[in-house]
RNA sequence: GCCUCCGUAGCUCAGUUGGUUAGAGCAGCUGACUCUUACUCAGCGGGUCCAAGGUUCGAGUCCUUGCGGGGGUACCA
């Protein structure tokens, strides 16, 4: 065990020496930090004559009061402010003799407090001596400002309210290791600065495209994310097995059939906002489980949808306090609407200055950058050189609209042109942000795509799995209807300036730790021993 | 999966061409201090150098394998 370990365990028990319940209890009529910050303007000067005094303002740079000299100045009297009630972490801690001052941090910021000794008693002051740093404490007191005229709360009454066992990371440089930060993600959220900010966000996120689609009168619902056959998406499941049922199960790749099923079901705006889960490679945009918003609109179709994912990502902006000028990883992110649009096959020929329709020409193309367009759908070929010259180049906000029809076997065709299918893509920053169609709603092509699908593809491709449920579901009649996927951890990512998805996943995906925390083991024994006494 | 970089005290990091007993700051412990704010001052402790092998008179440093993480790449409508 270390001595760090060992010095806060003394501390347990010399708190408990003192008959405090070292593991703390309800404190009621709390104020968040950030409240009491705001009740900075009710600290007064009030001189011997009983007139009151504002203070002057301290926050102003150009003008900086020396509060001592204006006290001074003032005349001889007394500073009044209101009591306040706060609690949170230790997170700073300066002892000077008879007086502490400690930084207490909530999930709102921070606030000062001190503590002297002639304040709150020696009952109290004792217990200080037993304060290590992310120690959770409460405190009753005066809001005033010190002689450098720092915002604080003058104790009179302390409550301890949690003992931390392990030592905090260091206090200016914060958690740096990415590992821990990930696997310990309680000190990365306390400890490092804009990591609450960035969750918080999230959140607000999340809430606010709840709110636009209440607004249109969206209903949400709740999926199976257990299938019997992962579809909606060209992705790799995660199987699992149920036991008194017998039979293999994947969890969800998309949530597309069942609500699609719901729309039959007469649901004519119905989302879900939910997890998903792929079986894939992990990189910075790809994580094994991650959350996307799927909206579908009876009677609408993708332009419908173009204009509802807007709407969504400038909502999300003002949610976060934000206006359309984002940056993110250094870059300036242009969000003013209304957001560009460009056809697949214009980006094509700006890209490879190929003709889309030239498939000749666009195989030998496709050899030329490394792709092997042997026995492939020339849509295909297509498709991967737009994916290879196209995409990642794509700075957006752009929308890429009209994509080949061969390669979207769950969209409605163009009434003009049934070549090309109805469908959208959101590209910001190189990434795949949003995807939208206008629902393909005949069954009998439906069951079609899918037999067409299904020739020549991988078994573990689930896309090509045909759906007969499904396709049933479409017999019984689904309203045109348009679309709507949307990547949150993406989306979050661009509002957030995080660069990495595993910066806006709370916990993300990662292997167990390769030997025991022989410390753990260590303090458990102690404690036994510690209990035997 | 493959390529590549990283792994040193609780945390953040140094560590020279392979060479004496592996260092610093924060954190911890002891003491002083009633307006500090990365408090200050005096003193003291703290290491499985990710793990296991190997090369060498000698390995934190070089080699091999493994484990964990970052980045890239592959897979990915």
């Amino acid at each position: 065990m270390s001595e760090h370990h060992e010095s806060r365990l003394a501390k347990l028990e010399k708190i408990q020496d003192m008959g405090v319940d070292p593991w703390g209890a309800h404190f009621p009529n709390r104020q968040w930090n950030s409240e009491v910050r705001s009740l900075a303007h009710q600290v007064k000067y009030q001189l011997q004559d009983g007139s009151v005094k504002e203070l002057p303002d301290f926050d102003d740079p150009q003008n900086p009061v020396d509060y001592r000299q204006w006290k001074n100045d003032a005349g001889s009297g007394e500073e009044i402010g209101p009591q306040v009630r706060v609690a949170g972490r230790i997170i700073l801690l300066r002892g000077q003799g008879k007086i502490k001052f400690i930084t207490l941090r909530d999930w709102t910021g921070d606030i000062q407090i001190m503590i002297g000794k002639a304040q709150v008693g020696d009952r109290d002051f004792e217990m200080t001596k037993h304060f290590d740093l992310g120690d959770w404490i409460a405190v009753e007191g005066r809001l005033g400002r010190t002689n450098t005229a720092e915002l604080t709360v003058f104790a009179a009454k302390l409550h301890f309210m949690c003992k931390t066992l392990e030592p905090p990371p260091e206090k200016h440089a914060g958690l740096q290791d990415s590992e821990l930060k990930q696997r310990q993600r309680y000190l990365d959220l306390t400890y490092n600065e804009g990591v609450m900010d960035t969750f918080l966000k999230r959140t607000q996120i999340v809430q606010s495209i709840r709110n636009t689609l209440a607004q249109r009168q969206y209903c949400e619902i709740e999926g199976p994310t257990l299938h019997t056959i992962a579809g909606g998406a060209a992705a790799r499941p995660f199987t699992t097995y149920h036991n008194a049922l017998d039979m293999p199960l994947f969890m969800r790749i998309a949530l597309e059939l069942h609500l699609k099923r719901l729309m039959v079901g007469g649901m004519e705006r119905v989302y879900e906002l939910g997890r998903v889960y792929r079986n894939e490679g992990l990189s910075p945009r790809h994580n094994p489980e991650f959350t996307m918003l799927e909206a579908y609109q009876a009677f609408g179709n993708y332009e419908v949808m173009m204009e509802l994912t807007e709407q969504i990502i400038l909502d999300a902006l003002k949610a976060t306090g934000q206006g359309f000028q984002v940056e993110w990883n250094g870059q300036a992110i242009d969000f003013s609407p209304p957001f560009a649009r460009k056809t697949y096959d214009e980006l094509f020929h700006e890209a490879t200055g190929l003709e889309p329709g030239n498939t000749q020409a666009i195989a030998e193309y496709a050899k030329k950058i490394g792709l092997d367009p042997l026995g492939k759908h020339p849509d295909v070929v297509k498709s991967e050189v737009f994916e290879e010259k196209v995409e990642d180049s794509l700075m957006g906000p752009l929308f890429v609209i009209d994509y080949p029809a061969s390669i979207c076997p769950l969209t409605k065709r163009k009434a003009s042109n049934p070549q090309v299918a109805e469908r959208f893509e959101l590209f910001i920053q190189g990434m795949e942000i949003a995807n939208a169609y206008t629902e393909l709603n005949d069954p009998l092509l439906q069951e079609e795509l899918f037999r067409t699908q299904l020739e020549g593809q991988a078994d573990e491709d689930s896309m090509a799995k045909m759906d007969e449920d499904f396709v049933l579901a479409l017999r019984n009649g689904m309203p045109p209807a348009g679309g709507l996927g949307i990547g949150i951890d993406r989306l979050v990512m661009l509002l957030t300036n995080s660069r990495s998805i595993r910066d806006v996943i709370l916990f993300p995906v990662l292997r167990p730790q390769s030997q025991q925390n022989p410390s753990k083991d260590d303090a458990a024994l102690t404690q036994a021993e510690v209990a035997e006494q």
